[in-house]
DNA sequence: GCGTTCACG
DNA sequence: ACGTACGTGAACGCC
């Protein structure tokens, strides 16, 4: 145990900022300081028990060491932004952490610490500095040790008189006279002309102090003897310089430094803030309160627990008669995880927040099939965390049409669509500021969920409960953030719609894959044979660091510039198709690339995915990018090959399901840069859409000056190349590599585009300062990304932030719109009784399955549904084919 | 578990 | 002087 503990505030933080990656929260607060800052003081009160602790901060503006000399710690490193803004923070939590904080106007954080310290040592009391500058090391003393950091903030090295002795052959005091002769550049004390360390050591040893040294600089031969004797009076302001203060006049009580708990609530509140929520679940054990809140008076806690036991449970015709029919039910499943089987339910909870009675089923199949279709007749709205699946394994329980009433998962996505999950613990502790305990989280974490251990019914119950209180300030906060229309026209009717669409799935046969993929065995075994004997050895050709060591260490083949970040040469594709012309391997590994990845993706890949019922059901994630488009696993169907002739045969695989049926698809054209046309109002790019013009053609002829049939099909090539790079906040570089020309005739191609569509140009620089002030952007119907990279200090990451500014409106508004137009299909389908169905996204094109003689319907429904999705100043149009399979859809 | 590569929009 | 176009998922090698 210590007696007391100082720690210098600036010089830890500082540390710690740069000890530690950057962290930055989703609102955009730079917090890594702060982080490894407490992760320390939490280690140090763990190991010392101390039993007075405080913390030391210098305050802005001089001090009286600039008073004698106006350059003292000029020409530093100005601190950066990111790291000045997380001193208030760090006030904030140790203000939580009833730790005290000492300032003082004009004096630096040791100085405070010098002086405490002194105090304390003189009353007899033990004491350790804990700092990350040596300058402090003047401080130890019989009773005073120093702690100094090493590297990062968790090593660090322990000072005692004797450690002192032993490392520097010093005294405490001695460690100032060094100072004074050899100065100190960081803090800009000048010392004495040529002596550093060893000549300063070396006088030290001699003569014992500075005094001593100027007193026999007269002894003291040659240049450093001249060099002394013509800097007596610098040494000397040197020394007063780096001289800690042991009588500031500080004001202080020694019970004031007491260490008491922590004020749990407002450091749970500042926690959050923070998103440190490793710190919040290591509080939950150390809570008076036995679980639920880390708050010990927590309110919250109470409440939730009081009124989850208020919930009266009822079998299910009391449950059913005594909900009202088209009321919100909470529903939670505890289900097993399997892809290619119908889901197994072993327990559920269905929860009525308006009547206030909750139904429990505990793992009968019977119970659970007839509460299903009660929950379709009912008409009742499901409400919960992670619909999809709750629906998609009603509907295996009795095969309807279900409807979503609020996902809170959902919801919390539209709310920051940048986090990777939304685990209901996560959304208590935003929402309700609620620490699950450690013993919940099996229930509350999602995690749960996915696992085959399954859940209780109690469980559920509970988790159905909390989502109900959850979802009270997640409304508001839709409401706050202006995301209602999308919650509630697009994403929240999304749900059903993505979960039949994945119940439905795909049929895909395996014998088309297994003849594709004999196919490419075959002709993978010969190029690998050609690979070889051209080597000269055999390898592995997967291996990106074999191949380059073969190819541009052991062959020589001269190597574009690029080096790859683990220092072995690049072999993607791009360069090794600069290379193929001429060495025939390097063809040859491309070849055998494309076939390797064509077998083991979508052969090898798919065929362990094909269910019992001969379909795959992809899963459509609804909460994954950024953005707001989908996305797709298990499998993902959203990349099956096309642009490559063998490879779009994968699509010979993809089936309709009866022989009676046909496939209809319908893909948006140029959506995206009719979004961008009627964004931007470009009154070129909407006179373009609006005559129906072929888009790339028309902007070449614009950009190049060209008449429309005078456009080459290079000049076209370009100008699509331009059309990409502008809804990607392209730069001259990139556009460069993509179309194989210089940087600066690529830039040169960006700028003749921007002038030529100054409307597109000023849309963009809006985006990117919208970005910059608000530190978010939006969707044309408001869907919200947050930005916080704007916030960086880092060029490059500002650079991409500003990219993902120009790039997310155009992208994540096709994405509302295809969502919207999926809804309405799905919708129009079933209420005009019509037994097709959707089955596939893929970005700006939707597929839908049927019988053939609902194909022309379907077609027109189709055809209006996705056109009537958004109304801009352009026309949305659709290009539609049918086929029997996937490979016939053009 | 991360980096590289490559399939799609 | 930096390193460079947006959004995904899967397979593989390698530590």
């Amino acid at each position: 145990m210590k007696e007391l503990v100082l720690i210098d505030g600036n010089s830890l933080l500082f540390r710690a900022y740069f000890a530690m990656r950057p962290m930055v929260t989703s609102k955009g607060i730079h917090t890594q300081g702060v982080f490894a800052f407490v992760n320390m003081l939490n280690k140090i009160i763990n190991d010392y028990e101390p039993e007075h602790l405080a913390v030391a901060f210098d305050m802005k503006g001089g001090t009286f060491r600039h008073d004698e000399y106006k350059d003292y710690k000029a020409g530093r490193q100005q601190t950066p932004p990111e790291l000045l803004s997380q001193i208030p923070l760090m006030h904030k939590v140790l203000e939580a952490m009833n730790i005290a904080v000492l300032e003082k106007e004009r004096y630096e954080a040791d100085d405070i610490i010098g002086t405490i310290a002194s105090d304390a040592s003189s009353k007899g009391y033990s004491t350790l500095v804990i700092t990350g500058d040596k300058d402090e090391l003047q401080l130890v003393d019989d009773n005073v040790n120093v702690l100094i950091t090493k590297k990062g903030l968790s090593e660090f090295d322990i000072y005692d008189l004797d450690k002192m002795k032993e490392r520097y052959g010093l005294t405490p005091d001695q460690f100032i006279d060094l100072k004074g002769l050899m100065g100190d550049s960081s803090d800009n004390i000048p010392g004495i002309a040529g002596i550093g360390e060893k000549k300063g050591l070396a006088l030290l040893h001699e003569y014992g102090n500075l005094e001593n040294v100027l007193e026999h600089a007269d002894e003291i031969k040659g240049k450093m003897g001249e060099n002394i004797r013509a800097s007596i009076d610098i040494a000397k302001l040197s020394k007063w310089l780096a001289t800690i203060k042991t009588d500031s006049p500080i004001d202080y009580k020694w019970e004031d430094l007491k260490y008491v708990e922590p004020d749990y609530d407002k450091l749970i509140e500042i926690y959050t803030e923070l998103e440190f929520n490793q710190f919040i679940k290591q509080l939950s054990g150390k809570t008076s309160v036995s679980s639920g809140s880390a708050a010990s008076d927590s309110e919250i806690a109470e409440k939730l627990r009081s009124g989850l036991e208020a919930v009266k449970l009822a079998d299910s015709s009391e449950f059913f008669s005594q909900t009202t029919k088209g009321s919100e039910l909470y529903i939670e499943l505890s289900t097993d995880n399997s892809h290619t089987d119908i889901p197994v339910v072993n327990a559920a909870a269905l929860y009525s927040p308006d009547a206030r009675i909750a139904y429990l089923i505990e793992s009968s199949e019977i119970e659970l099939m007839t509460a299903a279709s009660l929950i379709a007749e009912g008409d009742y709205k499901i409400c919960g965390c992670g619909l999809q699946k709750v629906i998609y394994s009603l509907m295996s329980l009795s095969e309807n049409r279900y409807l979503s009433g609020f996902d809170n998962t959902v919801a919390e996505y539209l709310l920051d669509p940048n986090r990777q999950k939304y685990p209901l613990d996560k959304l208590m502790l935003r929402h309700l500021s609620y620490v699950a305990a450690e013993d919940e989280l099996s229930v509350l974490s999602d995690e749960a969920n996915y696992k085959t251990e399954s859940l209780s019914s109690k469980d559920c119950l509970k988790r159905a409960y909390y989502s109900s209180e959850v979802r009270k300030e997640q409304d508001k906060q839709i409401d706050d953030n202006e995301l209602r229309f999308l919650m509630d026209n697009c994403e929240t009717p999304l749900i059903s719609t993505l979960a039949a669409m994945e119940f439905e799935g795909i049929k895909c046969d395996p014998d088309v894959l297994k003849a594709i993929g004999i196919d490419l065995v075959s002709e993978l075994s010969k190029i690998e044979k050609e690979i070889y004997e051209a080597a000269g050895t055999e390898f592995n050709i997967n291996s990106p660091k074999q191949l380059s060591h073969i190819l541009f260490e052991e062959m020589e083949i001269p190597y574009p510039k690029q080096k790859s970040k683990s220092g072995s040469y690049s072999t993607a594709a791009d360069i090794l198709d600069k290379l193929k012309d001429d060495y025939k391997i390097v063809s040859d590994v491309l070849k055998y690339r494309k076939m390797a990845k064509l077998n083991s993706t979508y052969v090898e890949g798919l065929l362990p995915l094909i269910g019992a019922d001969g379909k795959v059901h992809p899963h459509f994630m609804q909460t994954v990018t950024s953005t707001g488009r989908l996305s797709c696993t298990e499998p993902n169907l959203q990349n099956i090959p096309i642009r490559d002739e063998y490879g779009r045969l994968i699509r010979k695989a993809f089936v309709v399901s009866e022989d009676s049926n046909i496939f209809t698809g319908s893909d948006y054209s140029q959506i995206e840069l009719r979004i961008l046309a009627s964004l931007s109002g470009d009154e070129s790019l909407i006179s373009d859409f609006k005559e129906g013009k072929d888009i790339h053609r028309s902007t070449a002829a614009r950009v190049f000056g060209l008449a429309e049939e005078d456009v080459s099909a290079l000049d076209r090539t370009k100008a699509k190349a331009v059309n990409f790079g502008v809804v990607y906040g392209m730069s001259g570089f990139g556009l460069g590599e993509s179309l194989q020309i210089s940087r600066a005739e690529g830039q040169r191609y960006i700028n003749d585009y921007f002038a030529k569509h100054e409307a597109v140009k000023k849309y963009l620089d809006d985006r990117v300062k919208e970005g910059e002030t608000k530190r978010e952007v939006r969707t044309y119907f408001g869907r919200l990304r947050q930005l916080p990279e704007f916030a960086s200090s880092r060029f490059m990451e500002r650079e991409a932030a500003k990219r993902l500014a120009m790039n997310t409106p155009v992208q994540g508004t096709a994405a509302d719109i295809i969502k919207i137009a999926m809804n309405k299909v799905c919708d129009e389908l079933s209420s005009k009784g019509l037994e097709s169905k959707l089955i596939l996204q893929i970005h700006d094109e939707l597929i839908v399955e049927g019988p053939e003689e609902e194909a022309d319907t379907v077609r027109i429904l189709l055809d209006k549904c996705m056109k009537s999705a958004a109304d801009l100043a352009v026309d949305l149009i659709c290009d539609i084919h049918t086929g029997k399979t996937w490979y016939d859809l053009k």
